[in-house]
RNA sequence: GCGCCCAUAGCUCAGCUGGAUAGAGCAACGGCCUUCUAAGCCGUAGGUCACACGUUCAAAUCGUGUUGGGCGUACCA
């Protein structure tokens, strides 16, 4: 209805160009739905932008396009009001259209073609298999999860993928840490895992050991490797994982697989519970493997954009916008994290999406300039790459701030918090807020009075509505929606209306808090409907026209939350 | 120091990409269950949109500056 008001609108301003008033077309002429009803159903603010081009007030040039504008059955009236906005009063039988169509396409309602199958990569989460998720990661899990699906809605085509650090020192200290609980040494490192997953990865190992995984024995190795001359804390473990690797040897590589693959695993499951699905899991290690990340260095180097310094390689990223060098090839020889990073999303480009979408916590940020810079060093376009950046989340339990480190041992999970209060409220509550604003979660908060989550209320008038539905249904042959004529039916199907752009808009702007704040108003209204009025009257007409107009709600509210990943309880 | 993000009711957050009297929830106070689920509804109170300039018909929204917070600034990942 939108669209069609926006092509009266065209006509109008054809005509106002055809009698010199005006002299072009506008690229974009918007249309707003209105706030409230005194300011009817949509809303144009043209008249303001044209007015100097038109050489006249912007009052008068509203009240020119009044005039010219093209009878409509769909427009009983036009007002112009304050500086010159123009207010379209749809008649009641255009509105009400909507419900039919809610009801006609069901689960399809509101799904449009605009990403006209373009192919889209999402990766997101990618924390490092280091230690399990907790809450800190629960809201780019969430997050990706919903941008996701929305992008789906709106016809793209969307892989989601996971990048795994399986490759790395961070990797060596996680597997020394583990050998270190297995041979139950004191003596263990401040910058090792602390966590108790560790100890229990551990106590795996030593079920597995009956199965002669080991073919040394680990036990007295383990004292002399523990040094404590070196004063340097990072220098000591470099030496650890240095030490351990030589006296395990081939060892080594079993304890590290299985530490990697125990995280993993248990990242793999969390993720699922949770009902996030990932396409591929993509392997970091894998660059290196198959020679990508050498010859990516190389490709640069005969480009002309690395230079040796102190022993490095250097990546001259400065040609290209970012602050300083960054070395891809350390003074050992061994490649830096960036390195792999370069070949990774080199692989990605080369893979032929249409639109690649990283998701990345807010610390990353300082990132961001140095992989734009090398796509763009390797010949691709870097505005194909958007980085979507999650800001933190601040806990607080006992009204004090908590810090989460994984290296510490200091955490939530994100199972844990997802089996005190549930799926559903845990999505919702980080779902609600929009990515770019820090968050605070109050954990006693979250586990105690999960009532208080606003995804009850909207679940309580889905299940209000199935409960009303299951004792009477509307007959389609009997339905007259202009009797539904009262200010909160007209509310109820003004907001039903507004669903399709609530979802564009959601999804273009990768921002599902927008999808979610409005099922929570919508489900108001209901709430609100549902005390005022009866739905099961004697008039056969009345009941069946606000059965009608109900259920398309529900099918609303269904949508939207199934888009959220969020449950549609029949009762609750 | 430099860079990125942020600042809206006592608390937690929206504000539809510049619009017409700034909105919810929680907390406070007062009402509503013999009638479709009270996890609900109705009402009262609560604001100098951090501050100051600027851009224009119009600024919580855009720009600059100030203040206050978060994060980043490795031959770690």
């Amino acid at each position: 209805m939108k669209q069609r008001l926006q092509q009266l609108l065209m006509q109008s301003l054809e005509v106002l160009i055809d009698n010199n008033i005006l002299e072009n077309m506008p690229e974009n002429i918007r249309i707003d739905h209105s706030k409230n009803k005194a300011q009817g159903d949509f809303a144009s603010n043209i008249a303001m932008l044209l007015s100097k081009q038109a050489q006249c007030s912007s009052k008068v040039l509203a009240q020119k396009i009044k005039a010219n504008f093209p009878d409509s059955v769909d427009v009983e009236k036009i007002e112009i009001v304050g500086p010159g906005f123009i207010n379209f009063f749809m008649s009641q039988s255009s509105n009400a259209l909507v419900v039919e169509d809610i009801i006609k396409q069901g689960g399809n309602y509101g799904l449009s073609n605009i990403g006209m199958g373009q192919r889209v990569l999402l990766e997101f989460v990618s924390a490092n298999p280091t230690g399990p998720l907790h809450v800190g990661h629960g809201r780019g899990v969430v997050y990706g999860a919903a941008v996701a699906h929305l992008l789906r809605a709106v016809g793209f085509e969307v892989d989601c993928e996971y990048y795994v650090n399986d490759a790395g020192r961070q990797m060596d200290i996680l597997a020394i840490s583990v050998y270190l609980r297995y041979v139950e040494t004191e003596q263990f490192p401040d910058n090792g895992y602390k966590g108790d997953y560790i100890f229990d990865i551990a106590k795996k190992i030593k079920g597995i050991k009956k199965l002669d995984i080991f073919t040394n024995t680990c036990k007295d190795i383990s004292k002399c490797k523990i040094q404590k001359n070196s004063i340097d804390k990072e220098r000591h473990i470099d030496d650890l994982i240095a030490n351990c690797k030589f006296q395990l040897g081939s060892d080594y590589r079993k304890v590290f697989d299985f530490s990697i693959n125990s995280i993993l695993s248990g990242i793999k499951i969390d993720l699922a519970d949770f009902g996030v699905e990932y396409h591929q899991w993509f392997s970091e290690q894998s660059l290196v493997d198959s020679g990508l990340s050498e010859k990516i260095v190389k490709k640069l180097q005969d480009l002309g954009y690395i230079y040796e310094k102190g022993g490095a390689l250097w990546f001259r990223t400065t040609d290209f916008g970012d602050d300083l060098d960054r070395v891809v090839v350390r003074d050992n020889g061994i490649h830096t994290y960036f390195s792999y990073d370069i070949a990774y999303h080199f692989g990605k480009f080369e893979r032929g999406y249409d639109r690649i979408i990283n998701i990345w916590g807010a610390d990353h940020h300082g990132y961001i300039a140095r992989v734009k810079a090398s796509i763009k060093a390797l010949n691709y376009n870097p505005d194909k790459l958007e980085i979507l950046l999650v800001q933190f989340v601040n806990l607080f339990r006992g009204g004090k701030k908590v810090s989460m480190s994984t290296r510490s041992g200091s955490f939530i999970t994100l199972k844990e918090l997802r089996e005190e209060v549930g799926n559903d409220a845990a999505r919702f509550f980080y779902i609600l807020r929009k990515s770019t604003q820090q968050m605070d979660f109050n954990l006693d908060l979250a586990k105690s009075k999960s009532n208080e989550n606003p995804v009850f209320y909207i679940q309580y008038a889905y299940a209000r509505i199935c409960s009303v539905l299951k004792q009477g249904k509307p007959f389609m042959a009997d339905i007259d929606l202009l009797v539904l004529n009262n200010e909160l039916e007209s509310l109820l199907i003004k907001e039903l209306n507004r669903y399709k752009d609530i979802l564009q808009s959601s999804a273009l702007n990768y921002e599902p808090h927008v999808l979610a704040c409005y099922l929570r108003k919508l489900a108001g209204y209901f709430h609100s409907y549902y005390n005022n009025s009866e739905f099961l009257v004697d008039d056969d007409k009345l009941r069946n026209s606000r059965l009608l107009l109900i259920t398309a709600v529900q099918q609303i509210l269904s949508n939207g939350l199934n888009l959220l990943g969020i449950s549609t309880p029949n009762s609750m």
